[in-house]
DNA sequence: GATTTCCGCTACGAACCGTAGCGTAACTGC
DNA sequence: GCAGTTACGCTACGGTTCGTAGCGGAAATC
């Protein structure tokens, strides 16, 4: 979030009525205008408030949008057990899907990610906020596998396996909705998740 | 490219090297400014033209930036023999990371695809002069699989599955990238290929 | 009530955008 | 050659957004 004052400080606390009516404007205008048709002014409008109350809170426009695409990720966090590796994946697949989806998501991961190649800070932000949280789901998933017996136990073979599936899960959902344009539909996500149990071989 | 003018006009012709040299000032660019950075006027002034010329020749930021980019996929459409399945897909692997991890490319890309999400046209541009030319290669190895008897010949499935397997490897490179920030290096192109061949039993 | 902090408002210089107009350079067809 | 056509460099401009400064007033703590 915004940089907090300590919790307990004299003067006018901030209003919290105004976070989330700037947090709201900004994803309605992201899905009606898209990321470089935003303008900090046009948010501050909508939102009823003046721009510098807005500056006050966030340093630009890269951090004001990741805190406003974080918000639609800090509720969903739950993956409903499904009985099954392939359809435990199938649900993580849609799941995410569901979430980047979204018209305002959709133009703003993409624009602060490619933000974030030349700024650090605003990386660890977008890492901590939203990556980790998605990553949550797919390790989840991965241990009730194991307590099913349909994954043998960790061998400790370090993180790098947990960043692999995860890539290529993330990866592919990102790519179908965002390059290829096509939407993630159960079907897809079925032949996803068989892909990734059986492999190749026993897609063809 | 940038609209070309029918090949035999009358009047003095467009500057070849001036092309080349705002392409590659737009290149340099976005390498050290990132794309939010990245200005016309400063894409001019390096090129050492007047910016009228450049928006003589391009509508504006996004077309200029794919152009610029595309330059950069046209060279490499081969994608040499492994001998394997395994091996093969290893080398696409290798060849698409190769790409998109230019400092240049990787700020790019994400940045266009962004603004494509509100701009049709654009996400044409992008799919003709970048996307078909990754998903070539992943239809070129499957086809020698198909070849070598690795894979069941073609049983009219459609082009979903081809889908599929692109958004696959072309996304867990992308996101390995540009999410993870993590180097796509021989190691896990081929704990990827594995994975694709054998599937996550295989893996685990 | 005094102090502290936040808010809304106005105003401002700076930067960038995209375009227009002009004189000049380069190339083609007669 | 010469006229016609097109591209180029240059300057200038109005418009928009940026990010900040300064002010008076509102809302909380002590």
């Amino acid at each position: 979030m915004c940089p907090l004052p300590s919790p307990k400080r004299a003067g006018r606390p901030r209003s919290a009525e105004a976070d989330e009516a700037i947090l709201d404007a900004t994803r309605a205008a992201l899905a009606e205008l898209g990321w470089s048709g935003l303008t900090l002014g046009d948010v501050a409008a909508r939102a009823g408030v003046a721009k510098t109350t807005l500056y006050r809170r966030w340093p630009g426009k890269n951090e004001l949008v990741v805190d406003a695409v974080a918000a639609l990720f800090e509720e969903q966090l739950d993956l409903p057990d499904r009985g099954g590796l392939e359809a435990d994946i199938q649900g993580v697949v849609l799941r995410f899907a569901e979430l980047i989806s979204r018209p305002e998501t959709k133009t703003a991961l993409m624009a602060v990610v490619a933000e974030a190649t030349h700024d650090d800070a605003l990386r660890l932000r977008i890492r901590a906020a939203i990556v980790d949280r998605q990553k949550h789901l797919v390790l989840l998933g991965r241990e009730r596998a194991r307590e099913r017996g349909e994954l043998p136990p960790d061998d400790g073979g370090g993180p790098e396996r947990d960043d692999l599936i995860f890539d290529v899960i993330a990866g592919a959902v990102v790519h179908r909705v965002m390059v290829s344009s096509e939407p993630v539909d159960p079907p897809w996500a079925r032949r996803l998740a068989r892909l990734l149990v059986g492999g190749l071989a026993g897609l063809y």
